[in-house]
DNA sequence: CTAAAACCTGACATCGATGTCAGAGGCAAT
DNA sequence: ATTGCCTCTGACATCGATGTCAGGTTTTAG
């Protein structure tokens, strides 16, 4: 029973209104080879319900930093599982890109609540950062700093 | 006593090495607003010592994201401690956005790491993951999914 | 004094994901 | 068959931060 779940035949159309990517960036990802489609006898694309899921990861993979290269070279073992030590070393590598990332956005995050609540130390002078008028600018919750474990 | 740090006489280029930021850069910064400099009478450009601590913060805020025009419209908040409501306001927008990405990479570090540490679920098929090798690929602590709290 | 090194301005190049346009063909409904 | 919408390929445009080069001036070291 391989490739059961099919019959879907969603259109390009249709998995960008599903995944809100444009029809071009689809049409470039599969160019790149992140995502593939079967092509009917005249030439259109047509995906399986997985693609939605993928797309999604392509997306998120894209908001950590990655290029398309490295996504491309990625993809075939977190998707298919196929996995070989060098593999699972570059992932390794993204995952610990990813937390400096994590630790610097959580800094600048805490920096930036500083500043908005007022809560003395002004990022550089040290000066107060108050408005005349109330700020009244809601949701503070510090975040912790724990990153790279 | 106002201005007294000075006499550093801190040149682009060893602003540059102290900052690791490009001398192309600097000037590209001055050129957006971001970052002052005093010339000397043949026009060469001389930074006191907060420029250090100003350029690491403008590469922080760039690191979230912004870009430069918004920098240069917050900076005057988060630096010289002039805001307005209006620009708290932004600052928040900036805060929570920043939160949002904050959100998106610990979810995708933590997929990252299931696929690492071949712990079951593989992200799209959910077919294990492993390498015919021993993968030995250490540092693995789930992050907490806590952001906009 | 002189040569090397650093600086100045201004211009053009780059990269990567995406937008947009043009011309041609496919598909469904009338 | 015609109309309207969707799709195809291919090409060119864009944006933002940075690289790089050229031609000229300043500073520094010998």
């Amino acid at each position: 029973m391989a490739y059961v779940t099919k019959g879907i035949r969603m259109r390009i159309g249709d998995l960008a209104a599903r995944t809100g990517v444009s029809v071009r960036s689809l049409r470039y990802y599969e160019q790149q080879g992140l995502l593939t489609a079967e092509r009917s006898s005249s030439g259109q694309r047509h995906y399986l319900d997985g693609a939605v899921d993928r797309v999604g990861l392509i997306q998120q993979l894209y908001a950590a930093g990655l290029s398309s290269k490295t996504i491309a070279e990625l993809l075939p073992c977190v998707v298919d599982g196929r996995a070989t030590p060098e593999l699972l070393a570059r992932l390794a590598v993204q995952r610990d890109d990813i937390d400096r990332q994590i630790a610097g956005l959580t800094d600048t995050r805490n920096r930036l609540d500083s500043v908005i609540t007022g809560a003395g130390t002004n990022m550089l002078t040290g000066r107060p950062c108050r408005a005349e008028d109330a700020p009244a600018v809601p949701n503070s919750a510090k975040h912790g700093t724990e990153a790279s474990g």
